[in-house]
RNA sequence: GCGCCCGUAGCUCAGCGGAUAGAGCAGGGGACUUCUAAUCCCAAGGCCGCAGGUUCGAAUCCUGCCGGGCGCGCCA
């Protein structure tokens, strides 16, 4: 067979892991034994290929001996030829070991399905997911960079398992806020700093002016709050000032997100302007159907279990006892619309874990007004803080949020360091691209690597350290892949199911194996996390493969193999990588 | 006060019902005429916060403590 010029017909192929296809084996088993119920439960194991764990289980409900009928089991597996070895091991675990065989055939049917045999498990389901969320006028910063970095790789890997997904950025485009700005800028018409798109640098100083007079000066905020009336009644002027301000944010969002490569883009951005309209017929159904009640003129949703230091109930404030409505009117109309109208069959909300509550509130609210079904899961998919070293919420030595771009910046340049000094013919626009891929990808890695809910602490010494179990390290092992594949231009990367492996390739096959059953692990708990230990796992076992099993300097059938193996690794490890949104430079 | 999250190697973190708890970093010892050494190998390093309970089996599930973080009416 020759590997990858084998065309791809029809649907996309999907393979079962070895995994599943032990699981299927053992159950099909138990089931001969009158055990339908025995879930496999198939892991890797230390002392076998693949260990099942399941008859442990059901034999104490059966209050038998665990070893009796892990005997059975293993004498009705059918013998497909691909188990080459079935034992009773321990307390009654059943370990299985599969033949060369069994393991090149695997590869071979990875290695002609363009999709490396991952199913579409979310074909024919729309998630709707809400992430990065930045603020008009105001600096993207550290806590932005997770929402959009984390939801960017959920949608990436949605999409590749088959799903429908809408991207939604519920970018904070209303409010008082906006009152101060405008009439900062109408009484100071000259400019505070140069409007070039690469910086938020106008607005900032907007920003800090507006906000330093209207702490200072209350002719002023008299001034801004009547202008905050202007803006809503619709004042022509005012909204189109309104407009400028907003367009302006925008396209320092969409560079940010161009810079850090990721697919959002103003066809994303849904502010919470655009549900203005929206907002008080919503109030005056949650009335209506008495979700809500009025306490101290403002419309409130209770919850039995929801209480504040005084034992009072703790409500979600629907409309202000000044009739203006806040964010949580805002989510509320946003939720609505998803299910309503772009028939979401899921919705995911990537933000800081400090809004637990407030999606708790916010979804139960939703269920008991009957806009959100019990069959559409909603779920507030939290991440931690981002912490400095000093394992304080990260900020600057002066005490600032630290901007999104200052990090990238340093990350990127950093990186350009490291590449030229590895490869000093790299020079001009490739060092740029080279240094942008590693610097970026980086800090995408530190950042998804671990538990999201965790906090998290950011430090550019370990990620930039281009050394461990950083992105770096990803990129390198799939360019060292992409280095042997280059050589090998010409050579068929054939599999001879009939070779026999050493360890280190049948290691290498086992983990390549699980590619698929990870992202669906990563979708069914929307934890990026697990790919990033998949794929350092799987570079490591490459690693030692490549330590130990020349591929070029081999020949005949055992070369093929070997290109078959590297092929894999590599398009493995790219597809992995671009599901985190990390580019997989060809070379480093 | 109540609620949510987190306590695992010196540091940063995986593991979340299965056999002897794993990585990386730091520190110790080795390996470059080699398919990219941005790497690999070896050794060392643990009352998995504490105490009970459930279970054939608990870092993992339950309860109670201790320690840390966060949240709790008109900001988002």
């Amino acid at each position: 067979m020759t590997i990858p010029f084998i065309p791809c017909q029809g649907a996309p192929v999907t393979v079962p892991s070895l995994a599943s296809s032990l699981s299927d084996c053992v159950s099909a088993a138990a089931a001969r034994l009158g055990m339908a119920d025995l879930a496999p439960q198939i892991r890797r194991s230390e002392h076998a290929d693949f260990q099942s764990d399941g008859v442990l289980a059901a034999a104490r409900a059966r209050r038998r001996n665990p070893r009796e009928i892990a005997a059975e089991v293993v004498a009705r597996l059918s013998a497909d030829g691909r188990v080459a070895a079935a034992q009773v091991a321990g307390p009654g675990f059943v370990n299985l070991d599969l033949t060369d065989g069994a393991l090149l055939a695997q590869l071979t049917d990875r290695l002609t399905d363009p999709r490396l045999g991952v199913g579409t498990p979310e074909a024919g389901v729309t998630t709707v997911v809400d992430y990065s969320q930045p603020n008009i006028a105001k600096e993207m910063h550290v806590g932005h960079l997770r929402s959009t970095i984390i939801g960017d790789a959920l949608v990436r890997v949605l999409e590749h398992l088959g799903g429908t997904v809408v991207r939604r950025n519920h970018i904070g485009d209303w409010g008082t806020q906006f009152g101060m700005l405008i009439q900062h800028q109408v009484e100071h018409p000259e400019p505070t700093a140069p409007q070039d798109a690469g910086t938020m640098r106008r607005l900032a100083t907007l920003y800090r002016r507006a906000r330093a007079d209207f702490d200072a000066d209350p002719a002023f905020a008299d001034r801004a709050r009547r202008r905050v009336v202007a803006l809503q009644a619709g004042d022509p002027a005012t909204v189109a000032a309104w407009r400028d301000i907003v367009a302006e944010s925008t396209r320092y969002f969409t560079e940010v997100y161009d810079r850090l490569g990721v697919r959002l883009t103003d066809a994303d951005s849904v502010g919470e302007s655009a549900y203005n309209t929206a907002l008080p017929g919503l109030a005056d159904e949650l009335e209506r159907r008495r979700v809500a009640v009025t306490s101290d003129g403002a419309l409130c949703v209770f919850f039995d279990d929801l209480r504040g230091p005084d034992g009072e109930p703790t409500p979600l404030i629907v409309r202000k006892s000044d009739g203006g409505f806040g964010y949580a009117a805002t989510d509320l109309a946003a939720l609505r619309q998803r299910v309503g109208e772009l028939h979401a069959d899921r919705l995911l909300y990537v933000v800081d874990a400090r809004q637990a509550r407030h999606f708790r509130m916010v979804f139960d609210t939703a269920r008991r007004a009957g806009w959100l079904p019990p069959t559409v899961p909603a779920v507030h998919v939290a991440f931690g803080t981002v912490l400095g070293p000093d394992g304080r919420p990260f900020k600057t030595r002066a005490g600032d949020t630290v901007r999104l771009v200052d990090l990238l910046t340093e990350a990127v340049d950093r990186a350009r360091d490291v590449v030229a000094a590895k490869n000093p013919e790299l020079a001009g626009e490739a060092l740029d691209e080279r240094a942008r891929q590693v610097g970026t990808g980086a800090v995408k890695y530190a950042d998804l690597a671990n538990n999201r809910v965790r906090d998290y602490t950011y430090d550019p010494q370990r990620m930039l350290a281009l050394t461990g179990n950083t992105g770096v390290y990803l990129q390198y092992a799939h360019a060292r892949v992409r280095s042997i594949l280059a050589r090998a231009e010409g050579v068929e990367a054939t599999v001879d199911p009939t070779v026999g492996l050493e360890p280190a390739e049948r290691a290498l096959i086992l983990d390549l194996d699980a590619f698929a059953d990870t992202l669906a692990e990563v979708a069914a708990g929307y934890e990026p996390h697990r790919l990033c230990g998949y794929l350092y796992r799987l570079a490591q076992t490459f690693t030692t493969f490549y330590e130990r099993c020349p591929v070029l300097r081999t020949t005949g059938t055992r070369r093929g193999n070997r290109l078959a193996l590297c092929r894999l690794t590599g398009d493995t490890l790219r597809t992995g990588l671009h599901l985190l949104g990390i580019d997989a430079p060809e070379q480093l």
